[in-house]
DNA sequence: GCGACAG
DNA sequence: ATCTTGTCGC
């Protein structure tokens, strides 16, 4: 076995992104071959009031017969301020605890936020998916960074999102007349990859199932 | 210097 | 992310 990847978390926002910068070389851009994953981890983090720890969940959503397969929540103290492009230092503790006590093997993992579409090319995707070396994509909300065209009004047009002459992701609409979401790489599947997982587990919302449902799940927790 | 800024 | 009521639209 190779050099676990392995690092503090307790560190300064001027470390962190060393850490990122040295990290984001590690990111495998490429899908294995026969890739197909049938079950798919959606993973989300909340903040209870108080501000001093983080819940996260994991969801296994098997993606054939579109159900939950198992629940996990993790907590985790609060170490880190949320900075923009650091996101990961906030969360990924408490998300890899959420992961790491799933029982069902998982093929691969969708993070709430960024992977490859970051400043140093290593948002929370590519932190999860490098360190579990699971592949792993990124499905965000809203922009980081980089820009895009506008997309038709229809389920499945995309654009492509780029940042100082790069192709970083793509802005992909999951429903009719929804807002787009952001795909991108976070580790070991290209973006076709990443774009069709997407595709095949948004059943009837603008979010891929797992990841809302780990949403709903880490929203119910964190009042709790 | 100004504006932008995942969750 | 979190704080919060009603309200516009399908």
């Amino acid at each position: 076995m190779e050099h676990a990847a392995s690092h503090p978390w307790e560190v300064s926002p001027r470390r962190a992104a060393a850490i990122q910068r040295e990290l984001a070389g590690r990111v495998e851009e490429e899908t294995p071959p026969g890739f197909d994953p049938g079950v798919v981890a959606g993973l989300d983090a909340a903040f209870p009031k108080g501000g001093r720890e983080c819940v996260a969940a994991a969801v296994a959503w098997d993606v054939r017969e579109r159900q939950v397969l198992e629940e996990r929540v993790a907590r985790r103290p609060l170490t880190f301020p949320y900075v923009p492009g650091l996101l990961s230092f906030r969360e990924a503790p408490a998300v890899l605890a959420a992961l790491s006590e799933l029982n069902t093997p998982v093929d691969a993992v969708l993070c709430d936020g960024h992977g490859r579409a970051h400043p140093r090319r290593f948002g929370l995707a590519c932190h999860v998916g490098v360190l579990t070396g699971l592949p792993a994509v990124g499905c965000a909300k809203s922009v980081l960074i980089g820009a895009h065209g506008e997309i038709d009004p229809s389920r499945g047009s995309k654009a492509p999102l780029e940042h100082r002459g790069e192709r970083v992701g793509t802005v992909l609409r999951t429903r009719d007349g929804v807002r787009p979401v952001f795909v991108s790489i976070g580790h070991r599947v290209d973006l076709s990859a990443a774009e069709a997982l997407v595709m095949r587990c948004t059943i009837g919302f603008r979010l891929p199932e797992p990841v809302r449902r780990a949403d709903r799940l880490v929203s119910r927790a964190r009042n709790l």
